[in-house]
DNA sequence: TTTCTTATTGCGAATCTTTGCAGGAACGAT
DNA sequence: ATCGTTCCTGCAAAGATTCGCAATAAGAAA
């Protein structure tokens, strides 16, 4: 099963044209056996466990390279520290709320159509394969609770 | 005329619930006068010469509740540094071409049909004050129709 | 104006992130 | 399996950003 990661993460990597290495391997394995957003400083101390061997500034990199093969999103939420998410081509949006921190999942029909009004009307491709937006959400709003979740 | 600037500048920390401090309306200053984005280390080094005698984490610190205040924007072009710009409350949007790096305004309507739309179905509000999408203009879309990641 | 409260600042140090470079590893070709 | 070309990585050092804390200055109140 590990191994079955391992095999998709590595041909993933290939087809970004990416070497498979033990950094990306360990990297991308962290990624992946955690569940939402992850910190620098969490993903470093997941890979040291790991393998102690691998260096802070090769994470970094790593990190930097498979955010730009898309396998792994990195996103800002308003003030904070980036953080890093596995999501292999996904394309998910999150709304994040800067009152309770909590993070939801946006309707991904919304963001598609937004994107193609905008390519008309610009004539601009929008890469909306990861959106992160900012706002107050409905429990802390204290408004009606119209979300169901997911 | 500076005087003008300064006194909105007062008048805006002021109504931001901020103190009006020399640093401050040094960092704004420097802000103000610059067309377009800047990184920090720019803005750290138009107040250093302004102001010899304002410490760098200073700078920071007050880039960091500008932003929060709302007078500043802080956008994040996709892997590079941060880059700040004097807004003000004003909205405006930008696109910005990860191909030739050029930054055009984005249509407010559009972005706040959106923005209704999301609260209309999530019950969440929002914060589009300024938002910064990446992706390719019109000019280097050129022939080519696919766009893959980033 | 003088006093009082507390947000801000400067300074030094910690932390986080990036960079240059030379050795090592991946992978296509032989 | 070996060779050769490039990509990657570790290491060390530089650069960028944040933090703790005591001293200072802004704004409110008297």
């Amino acid at each position: 099963m590990a191994e079955l990661h391992e095999h998709n993460t590595a041909t993933l990597l290939r087809s970004a044209g990416r070497r498979v290495t033990n950094a990306r391997l360990h990297v991308a394995h962290v990624l992946q056996h955690h569940n939402g957003h992850m910190t620098a400083s969490v993903v470093l101390a997941g890979v040291a466990e790991a393998d102690a061997h691998i260096d802070q500034s090769t994470v970094y990199r790593v990190l930097a390279d498979l955010r730009d093969s898309g396998l792994v999103a990195e996103s800002r939420f308003g003030a904070g520290e980036a953080s890093y998410e596995w999501v292999a081509g996904s394309n998910h949006h999150h709304l994040h709320c800067v009152e309770c921190g909590e993070t939801v999942p946006l309707d991904g029909e919304l963001v598609s159509d937004f994107s193609s009004k905008v390519l008309e009307s610009h004539g601009f491709e929008t890469d909306t394969t990861h959106m992160v937006l900012n706002g107050v959400c409905a429990k802390c709003r204290g408004g009606s609770t119209t979300f169901s979740g997911s």
